[in-house]
DNA sequence: AGGTTATATAAACAAACAGTTATATAATGA
DNA sequence: TCATTATATAACTGTTTGTTTATATAACCT
């Protein structure tokens, strides 16, 4: 086995559909953990434990407010994933040979701005 | 031949090193399996297997030249990574108030382009 | 045809993961 | 002080992951 790198857990940590809706929510702004929770059909401890994988990312931290643990979005976890992947931006920009392609993605990434999918959320009832 | 594609599959494959070391070799060119494999401290076997993780994730597609099976990148999937990224560039860009948060951010991906890492290489012997 | 080379598949296994329920902790406000 | 609110932790469970060894498949070359 080996050892993590921060790469990995960032990674790792956007791999999961509720967790990128959580930091899509916090980049409007803070919430607690209960606002988090609320859009999930999900337990109040399975966003907890979410909320613990993300901020081991370094993509959130947490402060105090009373009872509350206000959750912040935090930007530089996202700036490295996004810096590893301009290694690689070439390979996709100003590339008229592939342009079907780069369509495609365009056109999948605007289908997915990762509001909470549809199995997740809460049922009103 | 190129398969499925989530961006669920995406993260989740970019969450490896190792896998990333392949993408950065396959960026400099078209690779065969034994080509990929000779730098890690690993099975044949096990690289196989991450293969086929980043074929699922629509990250490579393999062709067919006599017994081997070139693969090649697709940045297809790379792209919809960073589309999904992108709708999170201005908590960073353009930040003065957090200036040292982006330098420390770019340093450590300097410190990072994902050669093969040290626990996975192969020792000289 | 038969041996060699390149790759894939299968079975096994430990570790990590994503949930659950039940319970603990922490701070509030009446 | 006590009930309530917000969150965390523990213990458990089924599934997935990363690796191994052993074996199968496929195409080449002589």
């Amino acid at each position: 086995m080996m050892i993590a790198n921060s790469l990995d857990n960032t990674f790792a940590a956007l791999a999961d559909p509720t967790r990128r809706a959580i930091l899509a929510r916090l980049a409007l702004g803070e919430a607690t953990v209960m606002e988090l929770a609320e859009p999930f059909a999900m337990t109040q401890p399975a966003i907890s434990k979410h909320l613990k994988v993300l901020e081991r990312a370094g993509l959130i931290s947490r402060g105090r407010d009373a009872q509350r643990r206000p959750c912040r979005i935090e930007p530089k976890a996202l700036a490295q994933a996004d810096m590893w992947l301009a290694q690689y931006r070439r390979l996709w920009e100003s590339n008229f040979q592939r342009l079907d392609d780069l369509l495609d993605a365009l056109q999948l990434a605007e289908a997915m701005p990762d509001s909470p999918r549809n199995e997740d959320v809460k049922q009103e009832k």
